[in-house]
RNA sequence: GGGCGAUUAGCUCAGUUGGUUAGAGCGCUUCUCUGAUAAGGAAGAGGUCCCAGGUUCGAGUCCUGGAUCGCCCA
């Protein structure tokens, strides 16, 4: 267990210290972290739980080449959550910190360092040696922030141990699972159609494709295609006419209508719902039919497109896949598999197109990794376009010129449509197939989806929504890229093409004969060893050397369950106990990034899901609902709301403002409001505790306790009952990860403490009463450790000074219902009664227009069975709040006025259907007096509906009530609170008496008294007020501290002496106040 | 172009299996209470529950289509 803290104070009911009420939070927060330093709570809390049960965090590694922003703060106090709270419960819960390291924006970062934009350059003018040292020493730029921020925030993470993708040990793991995966036949080289850009002849991201998308105009292109031994023309569009020399093969919708038109003395032949936008007025439409029947008719064109010196002029098949749409263009697209993907797939899938994805060089592609286009394309006179690039307008107006000229073309176009460019450059990005090694994760579609059926998904719909779509559309892993800073593909090939797949360093060191200390690019490149490959005649012994590709930096983080333990090289049974994770958190854009990585390296391993449950968070958006980003300036710094308002409040607008996936709409105003609704109560509430607590520390800590009487107790039991109750539930919610919920349930609990159990028991504060100096006590240490998970400084805080026994709040054990106290719910739902009771008898008041000051006769409450008795219980409580000398229970409205009878549609509904309408009027026509006398006789209703009898329950009825005369009724449903609004003299009085009183207070406020100052008092006036306050004279002078009382007009004795005299006016009467304070030597 | 999510008061958000007159907090107006609280309480103003169809006796809630915003993917 925690260190016991040793400076206890003299009793279990005495604080501490004395509290600030406006004490800044800020400020506070930097005190517990200090505290949680010197007392080294974090570790004490893991040491503590050494022998417990692991419940297993993973974090999702951040990169720290960039500074930490609020979304960051959003995730990271979301990982926290859990794991504080399921400490508390018991659990050990290592939370092993990580860094991405690799990857190209590090890679970038870089680049602009050293103002280099090209792989050329980095080869060339840098070196890979020195631009991957440059990396290293870049990716940690700002893990001080990280660190600082972490802390600052409250997130415990184990930052020392972390792991980093980039060490070699992390490499090894990584190594080791690629050799697994070959080892199972999923590891190998093919084709993707990559976003590529032809000047800085590298493939991009889909990050960084998205950056450079810009609107603009391109010639679209309609051809008119003979089919092969006819005259018919397809209608063929396309928007990229460079592609047009790659054309093998074109494509229609096999379930699309096509339309055979005449147009003057040609037929074509393209989609029927694109006859009107092609060809306008101008057409005849002979026939239609489907894509399929297209197919089947024709079967092929005349092709290649554009004269190859390669290619012989012959028929090209017309296939049909379902990606064709007759949206735009003619419903006919043609096909170039080397630069489109769907071409690229519908082609791989045809056996009439000779291709074969397994044989990389029978793709055929025309066009070279500079954009230009090879010597086989051929202009109209046999010369050759060799050389030219492909996105050259003047090309494209040529490639046009040409086609028109041989017959080909029906017409172009301008096609305004947004297009993706290099960030970097601003060159026009092509699709373009690039060789690449994949993993044949598609192989592995069912584990995968059966893998994601024992996930716990937070919100649910991601279960089989975007995850699970994502899953069933599974395409390979394409693994590599062709980068410098990353782990290196393991991967050796000898000339005659065998591979070889490194799965340890000592393997490497074995065949290789030589070690490395850093096993990045450049040196790996260097190793090469004989092939031992075996065909039959004996090794190869041709020399293998590694591929130049590095891994996508998504395999490094789906490894970390393995790789941060270097599994399995060592820490066997480490990872066997940490593996699979109960909990991660990433925001909702890590659905394909590492939600999948982990998922799919688990699977590839064939280990089960590595994950329990998972947390996708939102988006944060400007108080605009737009995207922060620092391009827009709109972005809130995680430090000014750190520094304004405090960790606790950020925590706490994230975890209650709304569920976290639905985004948030934020500012750091916002955070503010949260702060004066929940912390400051909270805050006010616990003040109030100190402050009494030190006040009465007399009777506290000498005198025996004082039993409270039967009220009192209720209410203490009420407060100790609405607590243990609110503990089950925030547990039950946090074990659901709703944090939104729980918190909101704590927040209730403060609000009810502090606006019904406080208010209600101040008095017992005053007088020192040790079970409301108890009762709240408990309650407030349960809240402390309640919200601990969520706002953990101002929680421990409050432990601390209230308690203080262990080391720190996050050392204790998260409360259940039964520690605090038994339920009782039949007490919260009488106190919820009696509150809904004074909240009517007020809007009566409110109504009528009578001050709460002036006391009423009588309040007459309507309850019945259970609920009467529930509200009798507590009818002090009603009696005292609504300011009247009896409340009076009636049964029914009868009394009160005029009863409504209502059909209760939501029990009736079901039983009468379509007769629903004549039901509810029959029920609405009987005499409700009737009606009420006959239920609470227990007996039942007859109405007849369309000639039928039925007979309905008081559960089938709801009875309401008017208003009556005389009296002032505030109702609500079956309740209802009516005042009796005559105010006799003896009530006269007294209302006046405590306005006299109120008046006095505010001449003592007014004359700078201290609240404790005992005074001399006179009053002078209208004879009526002093008539009040005669009769009322021990009730004035004990609430307004006065010595002596000296009543009279203003020629009185004493009011020349007085040293204060104020004029107050109280139901239109005069009343003149002088008062002094009080001297030792006045008479008492 | 496809998938997923969202849309409820000026703002931030609740709204259970469909049920009578859709709620809370903040802000605004008026009143009120006050030996903790720049707090609390009451009343008022403020809503075509994004739109259009449909199912149903009955739709904020279910279905279809559409709009707008966001995310992911093409």
């Amino acid at each position: 267990m925690g260190r016991p803290v040793s400076d206890r104070p003299a009793h279990p009911l005495m604080p501490r210290h004395e509290v600030d009420p406006r004490q800044e939070l800020p400020a506070l927060e930097l005190e517990v972290l200090e505290r949680w330093r010197e007392r080294d709570v974090f570790a004490e809390s893991l040491r503590m739980r050494a022998g417990a049960k692991q419940w297993v965090f993973y974090e999702g590694p951040p990169t720290a080449n960039g500074p930490p922003g609020s979304h960051h703060v959003l995730s990271r106090v979301f990982k926290d959550i859990y794991p504080r709270f399921q400490t508390m419960r018991g659990f050990r819960v290592e939370r092993k910190g990580g860094w991405d390291c690799h990857g190209l924006p590090v890679e970038i970062a870089v680049e602009q360092k050293l103002g280099i934009s090209s792989k050329a350059e980095i080869e060339e003018k840098i070196g890979i040696e020195r631009f991957n040292a440059e990396c290293r020493a870049s990716v940690f730029t700002f893990l001080q922030e990280w660190d600082r921020l972490t802390e600052r925030i409250g997130f415990w993470l184990d930052l020392e141990n972390a792991y980093r993708t980039l060490d070699e040990s992390y490499i090894e793991s990584v190594w080791w699972a690629l050799a697994q995966i070959d080892g199972r036949g999923l590891l190998y080289e093919g084709h993707k159609v990559v976003p590529y850009c032809p000047r800085c002849e590298t493939t991009l991201s889909s990050h960084e494709v998205a950056l450079g998308y810009r609107d603009v105009v391109d010639p679209s292109v309609f051809l008119k295609l003979p089919v092969s031994g006819g005259e018919d023309r397809l209608l063929v569009w396309t928007t990229t006419p460079w592609t047009l020399p790659g054309n093998v093969a074109v494509a229609v919708s096999p379930t699309a209508r096509y339309a055979r038109v005449r147009v003057a003395d040609e037929i074509f032949v393209l989609a029927d719902a694109r006859v009107q936008p092609v060809l306008g007025e101008r057409s005849e439409v002979l026939e239609r039919f489907t894509g399929s029947e297209l197919v089947e008719r024709y079967g092929h064109y005349r092709g290649p497109i554009f004269n190859l010196n390669d290619r012989r002029p012959g028929g090209l098949p017309i296939l049909a896949d379902a990606f064709v749409t007759t949206e735009d263009g003619t419903g006919i697209v043609h096909l170039a598999p080397a630069f489109g993907e769907d071409d690229y797939r519908v082609a791989a899938a045809s056996s009439q197109v000779p291709f074969d994805p397994t044989q990389a060089h029978t793709l055929y592609n025309p066009v070279r990794p500079d954009g230009t286009y090879d010597a086989r394309v051929l202009d109209r006179h046999g010369d050759s376009y060799e050389g030219r690039f492909v996105k050259d307008p003047a090309l494209t107006d040529e490639l046009i010129a040409d086609l028109r000229e041989r017959g080909l073309l029906l017409e172009v176009r301008d096609y305004e449509h947004s297009y993706p460019h290099c960030w970097r450059c601003g060159t026009p990005l092509l699709y373009y197939a690039k060789p690449s090694w994949y993993i044949a994760t598609s192989k592995l579609r069912d584990e995968l989806l059966a893998a994601n059926e024992t996930v716990g998904w937070h919100p649910q719909h991601v279960k089989h929504g975007r995850f699970g779509d994502w899953l069933q559309n599974n395409v390979d892993w394409a693994l590599s890229r062709e980068r410098y800073w990353g782990t290196p593909l393991p991967v050796w090939r000898c000339a005659r093409g065998h591979v070889h797949v490194i799965g340890s360093f000592a393997e490497l060191e074995e065949r290789s004969g030589s070690a490395l200390e850093d096993h990045h690019r450049p040196y790996v490149d260097a190793l090469e060893f004989p092939c031992r490959h075996d065909e039959g005649e004996g090794a190869c012994g041709q020399p293998m050397r590694r591929v130049p590709e590095v891994i996508d930096v998504w395999f490094d983080s789906g490894a970390m369950p393995f790789a941060q333990h270097h599994f399995p090289f060592e820490n066997e049974a480490v990872f066997e106990e940490s593996f699979p994770a109960d909990f991660i958190c990433e925001a909702q854009d890590q659905t394909r990034g590492w939600f999948y990585s982990l998922l799919a390296v688990a699977t590839l391993l064939s280990q089960p899901a590595p994950y329990r449950n998972v947390v996708c968070l939102g988006l944060i958006l400007d108080e605009e609902g737009q995207k922060m980003s620092k391009s827009k300036g709109n972005t809130v710094e995680p430090w000014q709301v750190l520094d304004t308002y405090g960790a606790d409040a950020f925590r706490w607008y994230f975890f209650t403002s709304k569920q976290p996936w639905d985004g948030y709409r934020f500012s750091a105003e916002t955070i503010g409001e949260g702060v004066r609704l929940f912390l400051k109560q909270l805050w006010s509430t616990y003040y109030f505790y100190v402050l009494y607590a030190h006040a009465s520390a007399d009777e506290l800590t000498g005198s025996p306790a004082k039993a409270p009487d039967g009220a009192d107790r209720d209410l203490d039991r009420w407060a100790l009952s609405r607590t243990a109750g609110t503990a089950e539930l925030v547990a039950e919610r946090l074990d659901a990860y709703d944090a939104t919920s729980a918190g909101r349930a704590i927040a209730g609990l403060v609000d009810e403490l502090s606006n019904w159990y406080v208010r209600r028991s101040r008095r017992r504060f005053w007088d020192g009463e040790t079970a409301a100096f108890e009762t709240l006590r408990t309650c407030l240490l349960t809240v402390a450790k309640l919200l601990a998970p969520f706002c953990p400084f101002i929680a421990d805080e409050i432990y601390e000074n209230l308690d203080g026994t262990l080391a720190s709040v996050h050392l204790c054990d998260f409360p259940k219902g039964a520690d605090v106290a038994a339920r009782d719910e039949e007490l919260e739902r009488a106190m919820a009664l009696a509150r809904e009771t004074v909240r009517l008898g007020l809007g009566a008041r409110g109504k009528a227009k009578i001050k709460v000051r002036q006391p009423l006769g009588e309040a007459v409450v309507v309850a019945d069975g259970r609920e009467r008795e529930a509200i009798e219980r507590l009818a002090d409580v009603v009696r005292e709040e609504l300011n009247v000398r009896t409340v009076r229970f009636v049964a029914a409205a009868d009394e009160l006025g005029s009863y409504e009878v209502k059909a209760n549609y939501r029990t009736l509904g079901p039983r009468f259907g379509k007769g629903m309408p004549l039901a509810a009027e029959a029920i609405a026509a009987l005499d409700p007096a009737h009606v009420a006398q006959v239920l609470r006789d227990g007996g039942q209703i007859g109405i007849a509906v369309a000639g039928k009898e039925h007979t309905l329950t008081a559960e089938e009825l709801i009875l309401t009530m008017r208003a009556p005369e005389g009296y002032s009724v505030e109702r609500e449903g079956a309740h209802a609170v009516a005042l009796d609004l005559a105010i006799d003299e003896a009530l006269l009085a007294e209302g006046r008496s405590r306005e006299i009183v109120h008046a006095v207070q505010n001449a003592r406020k007014g004359a700078g008294l201290q609240v404790e100052d005992r005074i001399d008092l006179a009053l002078g006036g209208d004879e009526a007020l002093l008539a009040a306050a005669d009769a009322h004279r021990d009730y004035l002078v004990g609430e307004t501290l006065a010595l002596a009382l000296e009543l009279g007009d203003g020629t009185g004795t004493s009011s020349a002496t007085m040293d204060h005299s104020e004029q107050a006016e109280i139901d239109g009467l005069r009343l003149s106040i002088s008062l002094r304070v009080a001297r030792p030597t006045s008479s008492g």
